[in-house]
DNA sequence: ATCTAAGTGATAATCATTGTCAAAGAGGAG
DNA sequence: CTCCTCTTTGACAATGATTATCACTTAGAT
């Protein structure tokens, strides 16, 4: 009794197209790429397909300071990463620091805390971008 | 021309009473604690002064996983550290890690990325809250 | 006491996101 | 092929945190 996957349809390919152009782009960002390739898909239905993506780690999210959601296609699903992410065109690199994972347990356990979870974001303007002056 | 330092007034210091309760809370929790004290402050204001004293550097900030922001009062004004936050009551220890800093700019500078902010967050269960079967 | 500019608070507006629900589409059984 | 069922879709309403608006109050200076 596996959860039935969900099924691939015309429009959540659609999703994943315009995902194969890179970076990472609010939902009505791509939503709005979408619509300019021709997809007739509704906003709601982007959103769903995010979502389902994100569920199934095909899909990686970051927010913003503004409480906005950015989504960005997965490539290689790891263990779990960082990103260094450009303010400007939303282009991200991954990031690893392996030690931050045994460091944020064990500056947890040291106060007394358990279940820790932790965030590390990195933005900056990347060199294209810094070159076209934003 | 320096522009003038905001006026203290009742409501504020009423804002600034109950943030000494710590840990960190949204915008409507700490309302919430200012009404149920007596106050008639609005919603409005103590975002308001939540704002002012954001700005000021006398409240630190805190985005949670579902956009809402949280404020609490800075105890000490410093250089710039990070939170262990309990996710059950808010309550939060500063932690630093000086080597953050710079392992932020080498990454950055490695990629090419000129700029660069970064964002660390811890978030766990105190001790507390754990007995308390949170 | 009066004047003036800032602060207040009720409420409306905003914006990303989620819920609703009738209509459309995909398979499977006959 | 046709009927039936179950999922997905898409337009739109609803939500919830935050911000803007605006008439009214108040603190401080004259």
């Amino acid at each position: 009794m596996t959860d039935a996957p969900p099924r691939m349809t015309k429009q959540r390919a659609a999703v994943l197209t315009v995902l194969k152009q890179g970076g990472f782009r609010s939902a009505q960002d791509w939503h709005d790429r979408l619509r300019h390739d021709g997809s007739t898909a509704g906003l709601a239905t982007v959103y769903r397909a995010l979502q389902a993506l994100t569920d199934t780690g095909d899909v990686d999210t970051v927010l913003t300071e503004t409480g906005e959601t950015l989504y960005r296609l997965c490539e290689a699903r790891e263990e779990h990463h960082h990103h260094l992410r450009c303010r400007a065109c939303g282009a991200a690199e991954d990031i690893d620091m392996p030690s931050i994972e045994g460091w944020a347990a064990s500056v947890g356990a040291e106060h007394g805390y358990s279940r820790i979870d932790h965030t590390v974001e990195l933005t900056g303007v990347c060199s294209d971008c810094a070159k076209a002056g934003r």
